[in-house]
RNA sequence: GGCCCCAUGGUCUAGCGGUUAGGACAUCGCCCUUUCAAGGCGGUAACACGGGUUCGAAUCCCGUUGGGGCUACCA
């Protein structure tokens, strides 16, 4: 299949083996958006094209690498919804790969590649200065060191010629060899470097579609030598964009929230993140909002844009929000049910459609999940929390007889629906001659504490008789000049 | 420094030679209204710049500028 001019083409509609992605993040951190935005797209290219998705984890980084950080991104994996396919047993069924389980296969390739003259051995030290010194040649190429000198295996590169893949995102690539050192392949301690182990490994997985983000484009021509020097065939690569912050610098820590972990304890749904990261350097049309379900449905990678993306928290926000009232109310309430009683928040002797109802009235106040939580205090019987400048702006002298007038006016309510309610409410104020607001504004500071919340009807419904009439009297001990009762 | 990638409102983007340059977030205004929100309606706001190619360019080519990446015995 061969690209025509100015026309990008899905290439992976021509492939005759089986699509198989992966998703190879490093454990020396938690997942990062930027990482799990890369998770999101190899997982939702996997599905649609009805093939497997593959987690190897790049554990070759012994200094920084963590067991710790490779629970926390699995578990951010699942938390997401990106489920993986295969594994060896290895911590369970769908146990990931590492790559330091699989130091033979490295070792293996290695050898042969010493053995071709594709490889040598190179007992140089490390250099530092990279970034100002151009590729010297190595004094070691000639010298055919023996096992016993140590030291690191080094890529014999091509003095000359070109370095050629295709890329569904960029197109097709060309660098010439003379640009690219002599890389390390095998650490001096046996262990292989990002660009080998991934080269073997995406080959012996049979690896058809290699998603990454665009900062390993230059690393792309690396690997694409090594394949050819090992015989292996070249999969289809896509480059795509990075996530920045808001200064146009990679994204990270010093920006906000980054981790997944962090915006999950912040109570984000994974809906919003995978919607949100979706939708970053991806568009599908005008459509916003989707699930996973949906995203696999049309995802593409003809949708990935090639401009470096700014991650944005206010539409995070709003995508946020959109989910708060997308999701089933019953499966809403499941999810904030537990932060509720962590609050102690007396949840346990509610009815379900109560709760549902309650937490449905604050859906559109809020975007976090603790921004529901902390509204949802006042419809329990517990201490309210009193807003200060609430109570002395509304609960001020004169305002005591109207909520006595209330309070009696509703002891005699039976009919405890939001119609009769309102009746009550608009009745009383006419009857003292005062706008609707007069009525409700203080009575809202009696009920809730606080002068904004849910419309006073349905909240006091929800409240119920009791409670309700409860707060009233207890206000009433808040308004100034006015002597405890009893 | 060398090599590479990228470029539509403040942000995410649609656009793939002919459009009044569309949508979303944010922002501003109006409506709704018992507060705060939500919601509805409307407004401000973009093709980085300069050359080409073409009857015609946001769309194609070159350059400039700007941003990003790689240049490790990190990944």
């Amino acid at each position: 299949m061969e690209d025509t001019p100015g026309q990008r083409r899905p290439c992976y509609h021509g492939f005759m083996r089986p699509p198989r992605l992966r998703f190879a993040p490093s454990p020396t951190g938690y997942l990062h958006v930027g990482g799990a935005r890369t998770a999101l797209f190899n997982w939702a290219l996997a599905r649609r094209l009805g093939g497997v998705f593959v987690l190897r984890i790049e554990d070759t980084d012994r200094q920084r690498s963590e067991q710790a950080y490779v629970d926390a991104i699995l578990d951010a994996m699942r938390w997401l919804g990106l489920d993986w396919d295969e594994g060896p047993l290895v911590g369970g069924p769908h146990g990931p790969y590492f790559q330091m389980e699989r130091l033979e296969r490295y070792q293996v390739a290695a050898e042969r590649l010493l053995q071709t003259g594709a490889a040598y051995r190179c007992t140089c030290p490390a250099r530092e200065d990279a970034e100002t010194t151009a590729p010297v040649a190595c004094p070691c190429v000639g010298l055919a060191l023996p096992p016993e000198a140590g030291g690191a295996l080094r890529f014999r590169t091509p003095d000359e010629g070109q370095v050629t893949f295709g890329d569904m995102i960029h197109g097709d690539m060309s660098f010439p060899c003379a640009d690219i050192e002599d890389f390390v392949l095998l650490k001096a301690d046996g262990v292989p470097t990002y660009n080998f182990a991934a080269v073997v490994d995406d080959a012996s997985m049979d690896i058809t579609h290699v998603v990454r983000g665009d900062d390993h484009l230059s690393n792309t021509p690396k690997q694409v030598l090594v394949y050819r020097a090992l015989g292996l065939g070249v999969p289809a690569f896509a480059h795509i964009p990075m996530i920045l912050g808001p200064d146009r610098k990679r994204l990270s820590k010093r920006h906000g929230a980054v981790s997944i972990q962090q915006f999950r304890e912040d109570g984000y749904l994974p809906e919003a993140l995978t919607n949100y990261l979706a939708r970053l350097g991806w568009a599908h049309g005008d459509m916003e909002l989707f699930d996973l379900a949906e995203l696999v449905a049309v995802f593409d990678l003809e949708g990935v844009g090639k401009a470096p993306a700014v991650f944005d928290y206010d539409k995070l926000s709003w995508v946020q929000a959109s989910w708060l009232k997308r999701l089933a109310p019953e499966t809403l309430t499941q999810r904030v049910l537990p932060l509720m009683r962590d609050a102690g928040l007396p949840v346990d002797g509610d009815a379900p459609e109560r709760l549902d109802a309650l937490i449905q009235t604050l859906v559109p106040r809020s975007v976090t999940l603790p921004d529901l939580v902390s509204q949802a205090r006042f419809y329990f019987d517990v201490p309210l929390a009193w807003d200060e400048a609430s109570v002395a702006k509304v609960l001020v002298p004169g305002v005591e007889p109207v909520l006595q007038a209330l309070r009696d006016r509703l002891s005699g309510l039976h009919d405890w629906g939001q119609a009769a309610l309102e009746e009550a409410f608009r009745g009383l104020a006419q009857d003292l001659g005062l706008k609707a607001g007069a009525v409700i504004q203080p009575a809202r500071v009696a009920l809730t504490g606080r002068t904004a919340s849910p419309g006073m009807f349905e909240l006091a419904a929800l409240m119920g008789k009791e409670l309700v009439l409860r707060r009233l009297e207890e206000a009433l001990t808040r308004v100034p000049g006015v002597a405890l009762p009893g």
